[in-house]
RNA sequence: GGCCCCGUAGUUCAAUGGAUAGAACACCAGCCUUCUAAGCUGGAUAUCUAGGUUCGAUUCCUAGCGGGGUCACCA
């Protein structure tokens, strides 16, 4: 919306001085709304014309006549800025936002591209904690940006079923807990088997062997160890399944490495034939000294697979299966140098698609490094029974008469938001510390505070009990608040688009802060439903504007906006 | 050692090269017979160092310091 008014004010410019080096991406937004709507700095100018900027900008505020959506044009030192006129404004932004409801926002920024989203590339046979939630919370919003600016986005997971983990789960599994009763979520059991393992076989180096002689039956594909990695297998897809229910995320395909790594070998085999790969140290390598890249194991000397058998075949299938344009990977960024070998080879083997690797920093607890083997730890489960008792226990405090089963309802939202907008509410660069009594509190920059605000303008609406038919009476909007709300609702569809292609999420949790501020202002300071019927018209559809920019941007973020909370 | 990321308030984070560096938490002092106090108001506190580019640098460049990651059989 705003690139709209940029443009006509550009051209309100270039009307008047034709010459002048001016474009949409000059304009900033004022520091502080008392110098105006939108600024144009004029150092710039210099160039064409001989006078200072603080001239420039007196001239230019003189000789400029206002027309349009510009009411006011002011000189304030060497910027030029522009005052907006409000009734104008206000019918702009608020017909747009009404007319247009949830499609607000919306852009064709991506022109339909198909781009694949690789994320919550999780381990079978492991814990699930807040590292992995990390990568999928901040997946899903990468996903949802990319498919409400207008691309074809294709969110997919790529789950590692066959690796050496597996094997030294079920060693332990066979060892220690085969005659006992599993319990209830046996995915969470086997995350404890795996950690227990890890300890044990620290301390019986030998065990080694076994766990490798085991993992060598479980890729025969044949008899009683391959039956248990069948059957544990599906413990661990089940509870991630649960785990995407709870958390509101839904994948269009699942691969697996089981599936791939055979097709994989072949691949490696002729690939070998080629001279593509090597043999080096007895390992079959690909050799990238020269491309700065270092060197990039296929297979172990005594013929084991490492990740790129199963990654570079996953990669083809996924270019000529699903037709696509680009390629993303959400994945730590520890892995960078392996995702520029791999993005390397299949660039080597022909593949001209853009492929991004999207490295995030990694989750530590206040404690330190997270470590399965120490226990310093936050599993999945742990965090998600920790918040919903906190989200349960505050809902109840405030609803004494609600049922059970709409606390529980409410308290999950709050629960799913808490946990999605710790995630994603920082740069992807910066590294969380996660601290569980920080993280599930539901003030300031929470998404507590947004749902929060949400329910409040619901509450409003249904309290005022009025539709808003008819021409709205835009004249009734006096106080600043009101103006203000306005200016920010406008910034949505730039804010949508910046955040997408930045794949930064932080910035649209940003924003719903910054609104939901303004909002509480107007709240504090200005009547809704006190008001006569026509400014009570007007305020509504305000607030109902609010409302929708509110529950949209949360619904990218993919947290759900109760009409009561 | 090579490469990558980070360094901003007591803490956790913001800031397309632009005006007075914003929030949140914590702390102190206030605001609920009035649309949900999960809210609001007021208060104090910050750009790692040294150079450079620029009319203008938290932002870009160089060097240094500090923290983290990564660099062949880990995933």
């Amino acid at each position: 919306m705003w690139l709209k008014i940029k443009k006509e004010i550009t051209g309100l410019v270039k009307k008047n001085f034709p010459d002048l080096p001016v474009s949409e991406e000059d304009f900033a937004f004022p520091p502080n709304s008392e110098f105006g709507d939108l600024s144009l700095p004029c150092f710039n100018f210099t160039k064409v014309l001989p006078n200072s900027p603080p001239e420039i900008a007196k001239e230019l505020s003189e000789k400029i006549e206002p027309s349009g959506i510009v009411g006011k044009i002011v000189a304030a030192g060497p910027y030029l800025n522009f005052f907006l006129d409000k009734r104008k404004m206000a019918s702009l932004v608020l017909n747009q936002i009404l007319k247009e409801k949830e499609k607000y926002g919306k852009s064709k920024m991506g022109k339909g591209k198909r781009i694949m989203i690789e994320f919550s590339n999780a381990n079978t046979h492991k814990e699930y904690h807040v590292g992995h939630l990390r990568n999928l919370c901040y997946g899903d919003a990468v996903t949802r940006l990319l498919a409400v600016t207008g691309n074809k986005a294709i969110p997919v997971s790529y789950i590692n079923d066959f690796g050496i983990h597996v094997a030294k789960t079920l060693w332990a599994y066979e060892k220690f807990y085969k005659n006992e009763k599993p319990p209830e979520n046996l995915g969470y059991f086997l995350g404890q088997i795996y950690v227990r393992s890890t300890q044990e076989l620290e301390k019986d180096p030998k065990a080694k062997e076994e766990v490798g002689v085991l993992m060598a039956k479980i890729e025969s594909r044949r008899g009683s160890e391959y039956k248990l990695w069948q059957k544990t297998r599906e413990w661990s897809i089940e509870q991630f399944e649960k785990i995407y229910k709870e958390m509101g995320v839904k994948f269009d395909k699942v691969f697996y490495e089981s599936e791939v790594i055979d097709e994989g070998r072949k691949i490696v085999d002729e690939l070998f034939r080629k001279n593509f790969l090597i043999k080096s140290q007895g390992a079959v390598i690909a050799d990238l000294e020269k491309y700065n890249l270092g060197v990039l194991l296929f297979l172990r000397s005594d013929g084991t697979a490492l990740y790129p058998v199963a990654d570079v075949p996953l990669a083809i299938k996924k270019f000529k299966k699903y037709k696509l344009d680009e390629s993303i990977y959400v994945v730590d960024v520890r892995q960078s140098l392996y995702f520029q070998q791999l993005f390397k080879i299949l660039e080597l083997l022909g593949y001209k698609q853009k492929m991004i690797h999207l490295g995030y920093e990694f989750v530590k607890l206040p404690s330190g490094m997270m470590s399965s083997r120490t226990g310093n730890v936050i599993t999945y489960e742990n965090l998600w029974a920790e918040a919903t008792e906190r989200a349960i226990a505050e809902t109840k405090k405030r609803h004494t008469n609600w049922s059970e089963r709409q606390i529980n309802e409410t308290a999950k939202k709050i629960v799913v938001g808490a946990i999605k907008f710790e995630m994603v509410k920082v740069g992807k660069e910066q590294t969380i510390t996660f601290d569980i009594d920080r993280s599930l509190r539901f003030e300031g920059f929470t998404a507590a505070y947004l749902q929060y605000t949400h329910a409040r303008i619901c509450s409003i609406i249904r309290k005022a009990g009025i539709k808003i038919s008819g021409k709205i009476d835009f004249d009734k909007f006096q106080e600043k608040w009101e103006y203000n709300l306005m200016v920010e609702l406008a910034k949505f569809p730039e804010i949508l688009e910046k955040a997408a292609r930045t794949y930064n999420p932080a910035v649209l949790a940003d924003y719903l802060h910054d609104l939901a501020k303004i909002f509480s202002d107007f709240y504090r300071d200005v009547k809704v439903i006190d008001a006569d019927l026509e400014a009570q018209k007007a305020r509504i559809a305000l607030i109902g504007a609010v409302k929708i920019v509110l529950a949209k941007g949360l619904g990218v973020l993919g947290i759900a906006a109760p009409e009561e909370m």
